[in-house]
DNA sequence: GCATGGTATGTTAACGCTAACAGATAATCC
DNA sequence: GGATTATCTGTTAGCGTTAACATACCATGC
């Protein structure tokens, strides 16, 4: 504090204040706090005593400093406000728990640029390990993850080439894969809708699969919209409505995520139209909120609980000297979820 | 690495690497690269120049423990999975933009043992401010934000004592807000649905509030019920069925979160029941999602954006030694939002 | 009685950076 | 021309902790 507003300027406490306290080495305490090393049970106590009434925190700048260990994992992602990200990072959360390490994120809004920055940022307080999200990234990124020498898992994506390890889906796979149930369920004009995200290489990547497995067939997307901003369940509504009053012969409508093709379901429930009967929907993820709307969405899970479980783990066993059970390339399955608007 | 896994040890760089390849000193890399203190155009280039060859990244524990500056802000919240904290997350984030500072989350889910711990944790990396939800902390935790010597601010509440400043709304008022727009809306028998979180205290005023709102009208709760866990959509869903069958009088439905709210909006619909005609629906919190709901359920805006944008500003203020514009207590007023479930 | 070995504590020197001060050089003034 | 100032760069001494080693003490064994 510069301006001495608190009566007492608290100068903050060092173990040299608990070692004062409590009568023994700073070392000693040091080893206390930590407990390190063999401290018989009175200096135990009594160092503990007097760090408790001093209220003293330690200060890990200082001992990470010293031990060069640094117990965080950093985490880099796009958004909060996409609801996957949110999940992976508890699954991260939740497996680094019974370990030393603790994530912290940061977050890159789908800009390289922005991407690099947080790593930069991120990689100047020496963590432990890297995840990040994608498999896209600026040079001078890739560079400085590379130079890092930390473990760095990249996660969600797999089609492309790993800096360290990936762990993910192949979106390219899972776009093919709903194209072929959507035809063999007997649509045959699908319409698309999405996010309007050049820098979203997974929404890109199952785009290309799904028009790639559709061609194939001989079959083509009749009518496309994308969207930015804005609630997803609005856009996903309005979107709906736009395509069909342009392009009123679709039989299937394939929504980039959940809440868009949400937001899709309840409009034409409203029409009054007979989905999966008269059209078909589909979404992408897998989200929890779908498990309340009237009739369960068609959608893809990402794995991504697994993917956040993966990618920690091997951080953590990387850290510790061990032999990950896990190579360099982790692909997962997304499983189709039917649901009840997707014909059988 | 403890294992040579990697074909050079890559031994991390330091300034004094950079200061070899540049030929200057550690401390002018040192300003050339913190942009502090006068350095000329050429060793200034010479010196950038070395860093980016070399792929050099400036160490932030060793800049932190010797200039004992952290530009990091704490911030501690329950979740993440409750949308209104990812929220004032953003505006937090968005309001330190143009500053030195960055946040960094903890969550608590709602344990107050938890909270400790990761206080702990986190002023053991000396932030400069903590931004923290709510107002009722373990005596510890008290002690050490005190102790701390730095701003700390609480956020989302204001009925309590802060520990240095709060900002937020009231609760009690909120609730107490809506009974009354409910009892003046001409609703006589209500019913209250909502999250089964002892520890949330927030939801605990507002019911509180809104209780004594009705009793000063000599008017009672008719029927309640609570949940946890799950998807709060489907929850809701099933929580209004499983409460108009038990209780087909009641004329009122609050809900304490809008999430459970929009669930019940989807079932009552679907019943084919007059909202708000017969049945009159509120939630809380204004969430962008209701957007695209086939009825704008009735809410009241938190003021989420608002309360992490000027704790945010408090925390920058202060710690840039300025004076802050606000004081130890910002109360804000949350607006009903009457949308189309709750008659005028 | 002296080596042997554990257990408990202390001492010293980093860790990589920056604050504060101390030059060195060149430019300016009266 | 010497003092004054401005501009640039270097030197030294920490920041608060921990690793690694050193020491002191007591018990045990033969």
């Amino acid at each position: 504090m510069k301006n001495g507003d608190t009566p007492e300027t608290t100068r903050s406490l060092t173990l040299r204040d608990v070692s004062e306290a409590s009568g023994v080495s700073e070392m000693t305490v040091s080893r206390v706090l930590r407990n390190r090393g063999d401290v018989s049970k009175e200096t135990r106590k009594k160092v503990l005593d007097a760090a408790k009434r001093l209220g003293y925190v330690p200060n890990k700048i200082a001992g990470a400093l010293a031990s060069k260990r640094v117990n965080l994992v950093a985490v880099v992602i796009p958004s909060m406000s996409n609801m996957v990200f949110p999940e992976v990072m508890s699954s991260i959360s939740a497996e680094l728990e019974d370990t030393e390490l603790q994530p912290v994120v940061g977050l890159t809004n789908y800009v390289p640029e922005q991407e690099e920055k947080v790593l930069y940022e991120m990689l100047s307080w020496r963590p432990s390990g890297v995840i990040v999200a994608g498999l896209e990234h600026t040079e001078a990124s890739r560079a400085m993850l590379r130079n890092a020498g930390i473990p760095v898992v990249e996660i969600m994506d797999v089609d492309g080439e790993p800096i360290d390890t990936a762990v993910g889906i192949s979106h390219r796979r899972a776009g093919r894969m709903m194209a072929q149930a959507i035809l063999k369920a007997g649509y045959e004009h699908i319409g698309f809708l999405g996010t309007k995200m050049p820098l979203d290489h997974r929404a890109r990547k199952r785009f290309e699969g799904f028009t790639e497995a559709l061609a194939k067939a001989g079959c083509e997307i009749e009518d496309q919209e994308f969207y930015s901003g804005g609630s997803a369940l609005k856009k996903g509504r309005e979107m709906t409505q736009a395509m069909l009053e342009r392009s009123p012969d679709l039989d299937f409508l394939y929504f980039s995520n959940d809440m868009i093709g949400a937001g899709g379901l309840l409009y034409l429930r409203e029409q009054g139209i007979d989905i999966p009967g008269q059209i078909g929907l589909a979404g992408f993820n897998g989200v929890e909120l779908l498990d309340g709307l009237p009739q369960q969405l068609a959608t893809m899970d990402a794995c991504r609980t697994e993917i956040g479980a993966i990618a920690a783990r091997i951080i953590a066993d990387r850290t510790s000297g061990q032999e990950s059970e896990y190579g360099k390339r982790v692909e997962l399955t997304p499983k189709i979820q039917y649901g009840e608007t997707l014909k059988r």
